[in-house]
DNA sequence: CTTTAGCACTCACAATATCAGAGTGCCAAG
DNA sequence: CTTGGCACTCTGATATTGTGAGTGCTAAAG
């Protein structure tokens, strides 16, 4: 029934329980209020809609939203300003700093709190690496990757380098393995160490062995918050434990990212409305993410976080548009 | 007078204004309630306690609060144990984590929320110095500074610098300046600039002055900050609005650093009640931070926030001795 | 001169009552 | 199927009252 579509669009909007009445109204379909109620009965049977008490207005239900957004809702494309906008800010703050523009603006422009994943790419790319000596037995070992991504860690050797080894080694692994992708560098690092065994192998070991860490590390996703401050402005958001379990979950970071992976191989905008997302510290609240994709690779996702009654219909172009430019963005042009 | 002392104690034990009966009762000193009254409005005239309404108890003002910590404050030293712990948690973190692990501990241990500045040295020492050629007029220049911290940076130059000429400027570099402090390399290379101009200056240049930026943006004082969240379960911080200003401020960092620089140059334990420290954002709250040192020097400031009724003879040896402990971490031992 | 008991007074807070308004459900008529 | 009418319900605002904790002041006692 269409009449869903505007009651939940009228609550949406502020946020109060819609009565038959104003419901007539809006609606423009020429209807007694007296049919309308007759309507809501049956939605209230269907589970779509409820009233919090007997003499207010109905308000959606989680169902009533899922209806809602799946079939009624009307996406309002953006304004090519704000498009533009988006493209500029994000552009001008450079590729380091992308992920973190692109949090706060997803943030500023939806009042909302933004969400962006940390790129993760399936294939990692070894471009250059490089030992530096510390000290007695530390080396920092310096990693090229992916053609935009400095890596460094230092780590602890067995036995003293001198600085001469180190460039041999670094020398021999870059003309040897530059280019190629990681995981199968250090199969055959591995394989080469059953024929010669010698400390130089020990070391380009450890240091493979560290590279695949830091990056895999790197890649046990993790995800860039901001603007959770917004969320406080939301009536629904007064209860403060709710709140602070919230805000904690941010913190913590796993539930965050687990619903995040559910939606990292969705074909583009994804939504969960209230529990839905399995979680109920996000009970009164809706994420809308989108996968974003760099070279045609989807390497993670980005999105905002609120309340249930948000305006989906403004918040679902914003995501998807931020997920394509922070994509291009990324891309190797 | 020491009836004030227990009038703070009672009132930060349990937040409630204390009455003279319950201040008679406490305070040891068989004293009626009545005598009790009379002190109590000289104390009121002097500005250290007041009523919330006529028939209330009383509850310490600003005022009373900072003689109270000044003069009247008994603190318990830390049981043993507690030190032990808080020792070991921060060694086995390492010392990359260290300034993260030193910011939950404040926060796990005061239920507070704990505050630790990035150590920012007065004189950073070149350690050496790489370029690396990522593509085209990109170069990726790589800082080892003070014997631990790495640092990266990317710079666009020019024109193109191939592989050879960018290791003879580094060897140049290190050669000439490893050991020496940054500000005066930069001098120097200035100077000679103006003797022998070429290209290979022009990239020193870059290098150095990046290096200069890296260091001092990474200068510019940031901080961590944990356990936010904790601080939202005082009632004293239920209004909703207080609230996102107070977080907003823990995110745009200004204020808290502004704060924090203040403290940098006090000799040990530096306390800030509710506005003494100049910005209303922290309008119910106490600041109390310890400056730590790494070899000798003092480097950064590290503390915690909460509402001004907070256990101030138990928090004050926690922030200490973490202060210590951390400095001692990072020392070079 | 300090301490104490006594007493009237004040005020917040909780419990209770009252009222208006919004909205419903249902029935009977169009 | 739609509509008007009507009784009914429930919330939320506002006013009323009572209770208890705590005060300030005065006058007596140490």
């Amino acid at each position: 029934m269409s009449l869903l579509k505007t009651l939940v669009e009228r609550y949406i909007q502020d946020g109060q329980p819609v009565g038959s009445r104003t419901l007539a109204r809006d609606s423009g379909m020429n209807l007694s209020p007296a049919t309308i109620r007759n309507v809501m009965s049956d939605l209230e049977d269907l589970g779509l809609v409820t009233s919090p008490h007997t003499s207010a207005g109905r308000i959606p239900t989680p169902q009533g939203y899922r209806l809602f957004v799946d079939r009624l809702l009307s996406v309002k494309p953006l304004r090519h300003s704000v498009i533009e906008r988006l493209k500029h800010s994000l552009d001008s703050s450079g590729q380091e700093r992308a992920i973190d523009s692109a949090s706060s603006l997803l943030s500023e422009v939806t009042h909302l709190a933004g969400l962006v994943m940390l790129p993760r790419r399936e294939t990692v790319i070894l471009q250059h690496i490089e030992f530096l000596p510390l000290s007695a037995n530390r080396v920092l070992v310096i990693l090229i990757v992916n053609d935009q991504e400095v890596q460094n860690r230092i780590i602890h050797t067995d036995r003293d380098f001198d600085p001469e080894d180190l460039h041999r080694v670094a020398n021999y692994l870059n003309a040897e393995f530059a280019g190629r992708e990681l995981g199968s560098i250090r199969q055959r690092i591995l394989r080469s160490m059953q024929q010669t065994r010698d400390d130089m192998h020990a070391l380009m070991q450890t240091a493979v062995e560290m590279a695949d860490q830091v990056v895999r590390t790197s890649q046990t996703h993790d995800y860039v918050i901001a603007g959770e401050t917004n969320l406080m402005n939301y009536e629904e958001m007064a209860d403060l434990e709710k709140l602070r379990q919230l805000f904690e979950a941010f913190h913590t970071k796993r539930d965050v990212l687990h619903v995040l992976d559910q939606s990292i191989h969705a074909a583009g905008i994804q939504i969960f409305i209230g529990e839905e997302s399995g979680y109920s510290v996000f009970g009164e609240c809706s994420v809308v993410t989108a996968p974003y994709r760099v070279d045609d690779e989807v390497v993670g996702v980005l999105g905002v976080i609120g309340p249930t009654r948000m305006a989906y219909g403004r918040v679902i172009p914003v995501v998807d548009v931020t997920a394509k430019i922070l994509g291009s963005l990324l891309s190797s042009e």
